[in-house]
DNA sequence: TTCCAGGGGTAGA
DNA sequence: TCTACCCATGGA
């Protein structure tokens, strides 16, 4: 089985065990966390359709990515999965001035630059994410890591290698399947209807979600543009703005309702006002404030 | 049995 | 812009 090994250099600071670790994103199908190694690995599948087996680890300062084909991966394709996974491990993207505020601010926020935390896991696409963002919403993880699995398991394309093990499925690939049956089938509840309504209209074309990664849209753009799909609200589309690289946005779910008012208010819960406004003088970079605050009182 | 989980859509004000 | 009400699903 031809086996590439593809490397790639992140700018420094980088941390790959905290990126990793970053939010549970690494152990939704079709990832798979291997704590003992440091590691993840995933099916992924290409342009064109070949599936591969991606193991993705830390080597020195560099990443290590070895990826596993039925046939020998072309230039192209190689350079495709590399693109890939440097966008789910943000390694293009630059954290100076966050260090530089949390430098400013003292302990405990110095650490964040020591650490070099502030990379937050994602997806290859932001079909991907936001899918796996709606599967987020009203429901424990266990639920979330169900739904994923399901997915995965049900419509996405398998590996030549191992056909049990399968990659994300396309749009295109759940669009294929009638909404009574992919109701029936995928067990997401109420989030079904809106899952299919999004691949539907990825798969015709009426839609583009990559373009989101644009950092000239206007953010205030950019959030109405993701409330106007059906099925993000505004815990969803401020959860996607993170996934887009905008931190200026704080979403309100029940883990910063908790941890908020027990951090900094007793345990009283305040006005949505009063809550949001504790990080306000994080500017472009609140929700990774909130996020490494709570990750660093978690240890 | 009842509650609720990293909410969202809709109608009506 | 805000509130009440309903929306599947599965674990506790």
């Amino acid at each position: 089985m031809p086996l590439a090994s593809l490397r790639l250099t992140p700018t420094p600071p980088f941390n790959f065990a905290e990126t990793l670790s970053s939010h549970g994103w690494v152990v939704l199908a079709p990832n798979t966390y291997h704590k003992e190694t440091n590691s993840f690995s995933r099916i992924e599948e290409l342009p064109g359709g070949a599936v591969v087996h991606l193991r993705v680890s830390a080597e020195g300062e560099n990443v290590l990515i070895r990826a596993e084909s039925a046939a020998t991966l072309t230039a192209a394709q190689k350079n495709v999965i590399k693109t890939r996974v440097a966008h789910m491990l943000r390694l293009d993207d630059d954290y100076s001035t966050f260090y530089k505020l949390a430098r400013k601010k003292g302990p405990p926020w110095a650490i964040l630059a020591r650490r070099g935390l502030g990379r937050m896991f994602r997806s290859p696409t932001v079909w991907e994410d936001a899918v796996k963002t709606v599967l987020t919403t009203n429901i424990a993880w266990g639920g979330t890591k169900r739904m994923a699995a399901t997915l995965v398991n049900k419509w996405g394309a398998p590996s030549p290698l191992d056909p049990k093990q399968r990659a994300f499925p396309t749009p295109q690939a759940i669009a294929a399947v009638p909404l009574k049956k992919f109701e029936a089938k995928a067990g997401l509840g109420y989030r079904g209807p809106y899952l299919h309504q999004l691949a539907r209209r990825l798969s015709a074309g009426e839609l583009d979600l990559q373009v989101w990664l644009d950092p000239s849209i206007p953010a205030d753009d950019l959030y109405r543009q993701l409330l106007a799909v059906k099925g993000i609200g505004p815990y969803a589309a401020a959860n996607l703005l993170m996934l887009l690289g905008r931190y200026d946005r704080l979403g309100y779910d029940t883990i910063y309702r908790d941890f908020v008012s027990a951090k900094y208010f007793s345990g009283r819960v305040l006005p949505l006002k009063d809550m949001l406004a504790v990080y306000d003088d994080w500017g472009e970079w609140k929700f990774l404030a909130y996020w490494f605050e709570m990750v660093m009182a978690e240890e």
